[in-house]
RNA sequence: GCGGGAGUAGCUCAACUGGUUAGAGCGCCGCCCUGUCACGGCGGAGGUUGCGGGUUCAAGUCCCGUCUCUCGCGCCA
């Protein structure tokens, strides 16, 4: 089958405009198949792009290219031509060339599709044929950019003097009190946790490098069913010592968040066009407000917390009066937070959320740092101290005043391009109810999984 | 956990107040097509209307139960 011109390397897709009127050997899919009898155009794509081929009458190849389908993993070898000038396409990759096709391979066939690859899907079909449905350009797009999301933020921070470090995911406690906690068997019928946050291995860590920071997995058992919840969820957290209060975090934060987008709208402008959505606007200075200012300014009830209500709103106001699709939200009261928030004599924390076109995506606090002080916080909260001793310790042998926060990658994601569900920036996401590659979806729907033999 | 909406072909959806044989687009299969680019044309296959029970001469449609999805709230990040 396979009569190929010997000793032809592998060309990316991506680099054939520079090899017009050479012979050139490409592997990738078959994005899409159009058969007009007697010549077969095709959509190839591999990692750089996508070209037109075509399978002209009388090619050698015009037999193999009826039998194949889109999907098809193939090996092709053409020649890189110009194309007519009334068939360029403006402004599409590859658009003014195409490859002429003298010989396919079939490397890896593609069964029957359940749908096709680009078309508007239900979220819950989406995501039952993940494997499939993450080609489509939609998911692409959302994908590479929480890559650029996560390499931007790690970048931002690690040239701030920032040590990244791993967190463990098997804990022996909670650590932060409020969630719901997937419980695991241990040794010896010891009881385990899932963490559901790197914090205190993010503070013990500020005592051994002053600032560091963690992408980790976390695991939180809420059961809750809103657009804006996972069971399992990456978390962006950094911690950093010598503060003078939760500011100096906020400013950090700040600037993290501005080189993120930054580095998202430079790198993926034709993602912003194909979702039509705009890139997020960073303002000045991201207006920080008060639990009280914000609510004062909505021109509600104070309250301990915002309500999913109230951060939509406030979060228009910020775009409206300051062009910024963020907002901080300061001064919580200390009792409404984690208990190794800093609190003041008034009862108001030192902690803030960030807001992001109305989506909480980033919590954080100055911490408190005295070791007696944390004892009797955690003695205040009727919990036993002695079973925080482990931690305990990165106080008790000298901690300088810090603070930090973390933030929802998936959120950050979602907000980032204005999806309407955060399941949609989790690659294989868990919640009540969804937990995939083990669980027999296909057979519980009737369907069966067999081996073709023929 | 509470409340709303929904579950009909592989996918996305129709089917007025219960009333012939449950339809369409896309996909799939067959034939045709020399410039398509979501190609097009003609023909065809494909349904226990999520599941269980009930009301009725008659149920996709009404009632009860159950499962699932989805949106909002609560909780939470």
């Amino acid at each position: 089958m396979n009569d190929f011109e010997p000793g032809l390397e592998r060309t990316l897709i991506g680099e054939l405009s520079g090899k017009v009127g050479k012979t050139v050997l490409i592997q990738g899919w078959v994005d899409v198949r159009r058969d007009q009898g007697k010549m077969v155009f095709f959509d190839f794509r591999d990692r750089s792009g996508m070209v037109q081929g075509v399978t002209l009458p009388g090619s050698p190849a015009l037999e193999t290219a009826k039998e194949i389908k889109n999907e098809y993993v193939v090996a092709v070898e053409g020649i890189v031509n110009e194309r007519p000038a009334k068939n360029i396409q403006a402004g599409k990759q590859n658009g003014d060339i195409e490859l002429e096709v003298r010989g396919i391979e079939m490397i890896s066939p593609a069964r029957d599709l359940p749908f096709e690859k680009d078309t508007d899907l239900n979220l819950d079909t989406r995501l039952d044929y993940r494997p499939y449905t993450l080609r489509s350009q939609r998911d692409r797009d959302i994908f590479t950019v929480q890559a650029t999301i996560v390499n931007a933020y790690r970048t931002a921070l690690a040239s701030r003097g920032f040590t990244e470090f791993q967190a463990p995911a098997l804990v022996g406690g909670d650590a932060e009190g409020g969630a719901a906690v997937f419980k695991v068997g241990y040794f010896y019928d010891k009881p385990a946790y899932l963490a559901t946050s790197p914090q205190l291995y993010k503070q013990i860590m500020v005592g051994a490098v002053e600032r560091a920071f963690t992408i980790a997995r976390i695991f939180r058992a809420e059961k809750s069913a809103t657009t804006r919840h996972l069971s399992e969820l990456t978390q962006m957290d950094f911690e950093m010592g010598f503060v003078k209060d939760e500011h100096d975090v906020m400013d950090v934060l700040e600037d993290v968040v501005r080189d993120t987008v930054n580095a998202v709208a430079a790198k993926h402008a034709d993602v912003f066009v194909r979702f039509g959505t705009e890139v997020p606007h960073l303002g000045k200075k991201f207006p920080v407000l008060t639990l009280a200012e914000a609510h004062k300014t909505l021109g509600v009830t104070p309250e301990d917390d915002m309500s999913p209500e109230h951060e939509r709103a406030i979060c228009e106001w910020a775009r409206k009066e300051h062009d910024s699709d963020f907002v901080f939200i300061t001064r919580f009261p200390t009792a409404a937070r984690a208990f190794y928030t800093m609190g003041d004599p008034a009862g108001e924390s030192r902690g803030f959320d960030l807001l992001f076109r109305g989506l909480e995506i980033n919590s954080g606090a100055q911490r408190i740092h005295d070791y007696d002080e944390m004892v009797e916080r955690i003695q205040s909260r009727g919990m036993d101290a002695g079973k925080f001793s482990f931690y305990l310790q990165a106080f008790k042998y000298g901690m300088p005043p810090h603070g930090g926060c973390s933030t929802g990658l998936e959120r950050f994601t979602m907000k980032m391009l204005d999806l309407p569900n955060v399941k949609e920036a989790a690659l294989f996401p868990r919640d009540l109810n969804r937990i995939d590659v083990l669980l027999a979806t296909n057979e519980e729907k009737g369907g069966s999984v067999e081996a073709e033999i023929q």
